[in-house]
DNA sequence: ATTGCGTCTCAAAGCGCTTTGGAAAAAACC
DNA sequence: GGTTTTTTCCAAAGCGCTTTGAGACGCAAT
């Protein structure tokens, strides 16, 4: 049955090309009456056929191969357009054995997954693809587990490379994708120095270095922090970073003041409760995300305390499109980096570690930029 | 050069295979080297040759057809998994001419993309295409127009099906989609009673008529609006539901306390600073999400007014998990309707269409849950 | 012994593309 | 003019899977 309505639609195809090619009258109407012809998809020996050349001949002149004559290639791309004829994509897979497409993996017991800042990461990316001819192929939950699709990925190439996000302390998952010979690249790192894989990072720990020591300038000397998750890289290395600043003016850490869990407006909120209500209290918050920012603010408004006078608060803005810390008031002084941007950067290195298969690993480190608004003002006496 | 490498591990392959087979001592040792040759991905053609089988009779085993012995089946099945066979999606998918995937198309100079309701209705999504063996594909901006990619997606059948996300006010997108066959479904709808398409959605128009009608019954007759986009089906649906309860009351309807444009914290802040400082200022405000409450919020007590009390505050809650309502102060009287639920179901309903190729069309119309909490009260007198 | 019917298996033909290894025609050299 | 080189093209062989159509086998019915 199939294949019948197939041979018809070919022996209509053939109509239509005979009536564009002599200028037939009824020419308009049938091509539009084609564009009805839903989804007739031509391939590639009927285009050759039609154009009298051979697939192969057709398939370099498509792709560019010097193999073929300009004015040839000029012709076959012409009628190729004009006929809409796309190759078909699995076809192209199989044959070339490369997919075009980059895998994302996301646990979703974790929070990285319905973290908002996902989106806007995969939105820089995947401009990116979309500008080279990649898919952007996702993968969440399901009872798979990361590890095991990073597996199946390899083995059929289901994908060309994938980027491994939110990397955690003693991440698994570097090993196994070197083993796996599948190009990666790390949003984020494990260790300052590492170099046996691809990353691009932003320098959490100088940011936070950098806030603290704002801070602590202004007279600061009780800083509290609410950060991510304590195993994920970022936290660690802004807790470093915090840690340093502290530890260089001879200021001792208070774990009471410090706090690590979920980024949601919540935890913000409760964490900077729990902080504010400490008997010795500190005049100064950093805050690892600006979805922690309104559960603080709230926090600081019901407690009766003013933003940038009672209590300094710096908090990291990814540029998350729909929290603007400068909107606020106070203006909020930021540690501010792009994660759409390293979306898109993130995605030009990987396309070019699959490109260039044995390039140097690129290794990237945003600095971060330290962005001092209303929020932050000299210690009270 | 990369054909000798993989001469070398064939033969090694077959190698390591004797000894598995003859219980060899260095079996062990031998199988974990086996893991180290990393991604040597066997075909079925190997995997029936070792069972002694034609790859046909593999091939059926794997996929469960009845022409297939039972112990037959299950001896390869086991040696199937012993070795790790994978089946090359590629090949697969040119053979079957279906992809497995489901296209997902993100338009970038919009609002919806970088809207973080997108992650949680994906997530929800992913899981069940997951668990269905379905990979799901992202699209976002680019020079391609979505229609060209939905063109580009039916042709080659890249995907089985894709899910229409934020129809606007007579959305191109669902004629196209028609024309071209290719099986999708919407996530919300144009019209009340559209059936020509299969769509999910949830009832904006009665939820917002009922946080109205909440509203007015507590004797609000002043009821401020922060809404989407106005081109934006769900906000259109949600403003009708609001001037329907007011008209019901006789309450008429002041464009001066109404509002639509991007939910934002910054454009929930700006609208409610706005609308409060107009002479007869309304004494409740409904707001389109989660996302504008805490910019409401900020403009609500700057002006010294107690939500609940001075001013009651209704919210359409997604069920975002970094904000969560219930834990606000007051908490939040809110529509409620968890767009993670509502990616599940969508996805489970493509699928549906996808293998039923001729069933009805779905159309799933979801009431939305108010729950009364704090943020609501009479009008003060 | 022949036929009929299941059951189990296979060889071979695609799916639509790329790519290898020439071959024919055109151009350039001696 | 004959030989080499370049240009331009092609036939055919895959890529790894599914699927069609049919063969081989055992067993019951004729």
């Amino acid at each position: 049955m199939a294949s019948i309505i197939k041979t018809v639609k070919q022996i209509f195809m053939l109509f239509v090309l005979q009536c564009t090619k002599s200028n037939f009258a009824l020419a308009t109407i049938i091509e539009s009456a084609l564009e009805m012809c839903h989804s007739y998809s031509m391939n590639l020996k009927e285009l050759a056929k039609h154009l009298n050349l051979s697939p192969t001949t057709v398939s370099r002149a498509l792709n560019g191969y010097p193999e073929v004559g300009a004015e040839t290639k000029r012709r076959v791309g012409a009628e190729a357009q004009r006929l809409g004829y796309q190759p078909n994509p699995h076809a192209r897979r199989l044959a070339t054995g490369r997919s075009h497409a980059i895998g994302h993996v996301f646990p979703t017991d974790r929070t990285l997954m319905i973290d908002p800042l996902f989106s806007d990461f995969v939105a820089g990316a995947a401009e990116i693809y979309a500008a080279h001819g990649f898919e952007v192929m996702l993968h969440a939950g399901g009872s798979e587990d990361e590890i095991s699709v990073y597996r199946r990925y390899a083995q059929g190439g289901a994908v060309d490379g994938v980027v491994v996000l939110g990397p955690r302390v003693n991440d698994p998952r570097i090993a196994v994708l070197n083993k796996l010979k599948l190009p990666f690249i790390v949003h984020g790192r494990l260790d300052e120095h590492d170099d046996n894989y691809a990353w691009l990072d932003i320098d959490n720990r100088g940011a936070f270095q950098k806030a603290t020591k704002l801070l602590t300038d202004l007279g600061h000397n009780r800083i509290g922090i609410i950060n991510g998750l304590e195993d994920m890289t970022f936290a660690l290395h802004r807790k470093q970073g915090y840690e340093y600043a502290l530890r260089d003016k001879g200021i001792s850490i208070d774990p009471m003041i410090t706090s690590s869990g979920l980024m949601t407006e919540e935890n913000g909120y409760r964490q900077t409760k729990r902080i504010l209500q400490i008997a010795n209290r500190p005049t100064a918050l950093l805050l690892s995300s600006m979805l922690l920012v309104s559960g603080a603010m709230r926090a600081i408004n019901e407690m009766g305390l003013h933003i940038g006078k009672d209590i300094s608060v710096i908090a990291h803005d990814d540029g998350l499109p729909f929290l603007n810390a400068e909107g606020l008031v106070p203006s909020l002084t930021t540690t501010r980096s792009s994660i759409r941007a390293a979306g898109s950067r993130v995605a030009e290195l990987l396309l070019n570690i699959i490109t260039d298969a044995d390039a140097e690993k690129p290794h990237e480190l945003w600095s971060v930029d330290l962005i001092v608004r209303g929020s932050t003002g000299s210690v009270r006496v």
